[in-house]
DNA sequence: TCTTATTGTATTCTTTTGACACAATAAAAT
DNA sequence: ATTTTATTGTGTCAAAAGAATACAATAAGA
C-alpha cells in the first residue's frame, strides 16, 4: 500500500469542506455478461476489502445528482436508469462486516499519507447512506477506480467477496428491489446490447429472478407486450434453426411501464 | 404566537447537540375513519402551516428507531407497522412550498423565544429527510403536538391543507407506495379494529386504491387468501341481512405476504 | 440425405378475473 | 302476519391469463 500523491490528498480535503456531513450515497451498478449478473465493486487501498462505489453529496447538490455523479465517475456512463431504493441508517453500520484484519482505519489512512485530524474524523463518524441501483450494458461501461481504490471490477453475484461495512446487506436489498421492479420496467433495455435473441432475454430474466422460465410461454408473454421489434435472423453457425434478433421499440416503453409484466 | 417556556427551549437546545446533523425523519401516519383515509398532521406555531410529524436522529440511535420514536411521541402507539419508503435529498427542498407569508423562519423563531445562533443555524441548514409510513387504528391513537406545534390532528386526504417544504410531495410518494404495497401486505390489520365486516374491508381498499371494487369478486378474492376467520354475525339493526364479522388470522400472514394480493 | 438441436407457433387444460344473477335474511313498513 | 327493502353470501358464465406440452420448421454437421 503505497502512499497517495500529496495532490490527491489535498484535492480531497479541499472538497471535503463542501460535502454534506453524515450522509453518503452508494450505487449498486449491475451488468449482465456470460449469462451472469454482475455488480461493479471497488477494492480499497486501505486494506483487503471490496465495497460498492459510493460518494458524498455536495452541499449545493441534489442527492440524486450525487448518485449520477458517482455512476458517471466509475463507469463513464451518463443518462442511465438510476433509482433510489433504500436508505441505511443503523448507528453501527460497520458491525458484522468484513474485518480490517486488526488494522484501524486510522492506521491505514496514515499509511496512505493522510495527516489532517478532520480527515480522520470524517472517515470515523457515522454516515447514513442512500442506496441507488443502476442497470448498465457492461460493454459500454469503463470501470474506473477512485483515488482510494486499487481496482474497479465486475464481480459475479454468485461469487461475491466479502464487502466492507453493511455493503452486503445493501446489495441484497438492491437485488430484492430489482426482482420486484422487473415486473414493471423493461429492464432488458439497459442490460442487453441493442440486438438480442429471445434466448438472451430469457436468460437475463432467469438470472434476475433466480429461477427457470418456460421458453414458449416466456416468448408469447414478451411478444404480446409489443415492445420488441423483430429484426433479421442471427446465423450463429450452430446446427439448428436460427433465432430472430430483436430490439426494443422505445416508443412503446410507457404503456409497458404502466401495465407491467408479471413472471 | 406566544413565546415558549424557557425550559422547553433549553431542553431542545441540549438535545440538539446529540442530533445527527443534516438528516431528519418524517412520518406519514395514516388512519381510516368514516370511510376516509386520514393523515396525522402538525400545525406549526412558527406560522400558519401544517407539516408531517418528523424529528431528528440521535447520534447514538438507529434511524428506524428515530422514526418509531416520532410515531410513539405523536400517537402514543408502539410496535406498529412502520416502513421506510423514500429519502428526499433535493438541495432546495423548500422550493414551491407553502410560503411563510413574508416572515422569515428566523423572525418566527425569535418570537418563540429562541436566541442561540446555533439553533437558528440548525433550522436553516439543509436536511435530507427519510420518509416512513405507518398504518394505525385511529381509535387507538392519541394525537399529541410537539413543543413547536399548536395542534396535532387527523386530516382527510381529500381535503389537505398546504404543507411546509416538500411535505406534500412526501405524502404523495407515501400514498403511491401504499398502493403498490397493498398487493403484498394485509394492510387491514393495522387500520381496522379487530373485528370488521367484509364491507368495512372493501371500503378500506377502495379508499386506498381510489377506485370502486366489485363486491362479490372482492369477497371471493379475500376469502380465498385464507387469512380471515369468520366470527359471529353483526346485528347492526339495519333492515337487511346481517353480515358476518371477520378477524385476521395472524398465523397465516406469512404465506400471504409472499403470495401477494392483486386488485 | 439424414441427423441434431433449437426455434416459432399452436393446442390443450387449468386458473383467474370481471360482470351479473339470485336466493337468503334482518328489520322496517304495511 | 305479510310485504317490502337493502344488503349479504354464493353461484354462474364467459373472457382472459397461465402452465404444460406438442410439433413442424430450419441451419448446419454427419
Amino acid at each position: 500500500m503505497d502512499p497517495l500523491p500529496k495532490s490527491q490528498i489535498v484535492a480531497f480535503e479541499e472538497q471535503m469542506e463542501h460535502f454534506l456531513p453524515n450522509h453518503s450515497v452508494d450505487c449498486v451498478i449491475l451488468g449482465y455478461e456470460n449469462q451472469l449478473l454482475k455488480v461493479l465493486l471497488l477494492k480499497w487501498k486501505m486494506y483487503d476489502a471490496w465495497c460498492l462505489p459510493g460518494g458524498f453529496i455536495f452541499k449545493y447538490e441534489d442527492m440524486d445528482k450525487a448518485a449520477h455523479r458517482v455512476l458517471k465517475e466509475r463507469t463513464g456512463l451518463d443518462k442511465i436508469f438510476l433509482e433510489q431504493f433504500h436508505s441505511f441508517g443503523k448507528q453501527k453500520r460497520a458491525e458484522h462486516a468484513a474485518s480490517d484484519e486488526g488494522r484501524s482505519i486510522r492506521e491505514s489512512m496514515s499509511r496512505l499519507g493522510f495527516t489532517k485530524a478532520e480527515t480522520f474524523k470524517w472517515f470515523n463518524t457515522r454516515f447514513v447512506t442512500t442506496g441507488y441501483f443502476a442497470l448498465v450494458d457492461i460493454a459500454k461501461a469503463q470501470p474506473q477506480p477512485d483515488f482510494l481504490s486499487a481496482a474497479c471490477e465486475w464481480k459475479a453475484l454468485n461469487e461475491l467477496p466479502k464487502l466492507v461495512l453493511d455493503h452486503n446487506e445493501i446489495l441484497e436489498k438492491a437485488i430484492h428491489h430489482l426482482r420486484l421492479k422487473i415486473n414493471h420496467v423493461p429492464l432488458g433495455v439497459s442490460l442487453l446490447p441493442k440486438k438480442f435473441t429471445m434466448q438472451d432475454l430469457q436468460k437475463l430474466y432467469e438470472a434476475i429472478l433466480g429461477r427457470p422460465l418456460e421458453r414458449s410461454n416466456f416468448q408469447r408473454k414478451i411478444l404480446k407486450l409489443e415492445v420488441l421489434v423483430r429484426m433479421e435472423k442471427l446465423m450463429s453457425g450452430a446446427a439448428n434453426k436460427a433465432p430472430y434478433l430483436y430490439s426494443f421499440d422505445k416508443k412503446k416503453y410507457n404503456h409497458l411501464i404502466k401495465a407491467g409484466i408479471g413472471f
